[in-house]
DNA sequence: AGCACGATTAACT
DNA sequence: GTTAATCGTGCTC
């Protein structure tokens, strides 16, 4: 459907102009790429999160239309790149229709290509620790805020997405999303963590 | 102007 | 299991 087979180029905007949770779903598997000076680095995904309109009441829309979420509102295909924690920056893929708050968390890839670089940028971790967390991935890949808003539907960023590897569905697993603090129930519990259970390397790379 | 908190991480007991 | 790091955001005064 959106060509899993050799093709090297960013997934289309009909891709993202999809409900949140089936972009979330098919974006398992899919190949986050970073272009930067020439070199690539790239990571398959492998965890994410979906963040759905104003009643969400983990999404930080839930606040509406400000400054820092304004982005969201914005056309399917962008990046939305929040800082948080006061050190950590996080990604997002703002999904459609346009005018509507939702985007998908980026929570882990695997790494792929520009092994070295992640490994100097993850100095002292283990190869397992290096992308798996959505400030980690950030970190290896270098996205920062430089990015927010940036069009994944076109490699000038020097940000996209490009379809790779398909999930089975046997091996996709969701549950509640991660670190929602005090956000209240129904929200809290609602299963939009989507995660490919693969063991893709067998620990190793 | 002041404040509490955060879609986290790494280090620690 | 706990906690410090560290600052932008958005709310309340």
């Amino acid at each position: 459907m959106y060509n899993t087979g050799m093709s090297a180029s960013p997934l289309p905007r009909d891709f993202y102009d999809r409900p949140v949770l089936d972009v979330a779903r098919g974006l398992l598997g899919a190949r986050l790429v970073r272009m930067e000076e020439g070199r690539r680095l790239s990571g398959w995904i492998v965890e994410c999160e979906a963040y759905r309109g104003e009643e969400d009441q983990a999404c930080h829309a839930r606040r509406g239309r400000t400054p820092r979420t304004a982005v969201m509102y914005g056309p399917a295909g962008r990046a939305y790149v929040y800082f948080t924690y006061g050190m950590h920056w996080m990604l997002n893929c703002v999904t459609g229709p346009e005018g509507f708050p939702a985007a998908v968390l980026l929570r882990a890839v695997w790494p792929a290509e520009g092994r070295a670089v992640m490994a100097e940028r993850r100095k002292g971790q283990p190869f397992a620790r290096w992308t798996d967390g959505p400030a980690k991935l950030t970190q290896a890949l270098g996205v920062d805020g430089a990015l927010n808003g940036a069009d994944l539907c076109s490699p000038a960023a020097g940000l996209w997405i490009e379809p790779a590897l398909t999930a089975p569905e046997a091996q996709v697993v969701t549950g509640p999303r991660v670190g929602l603090g005090k956000t209240p129930e129904p929200w809290v519990s609602l299963p939009w963590r989507f995660r490919w259970t693969a063991d893709l390397d067998g620990g190793q790379p």
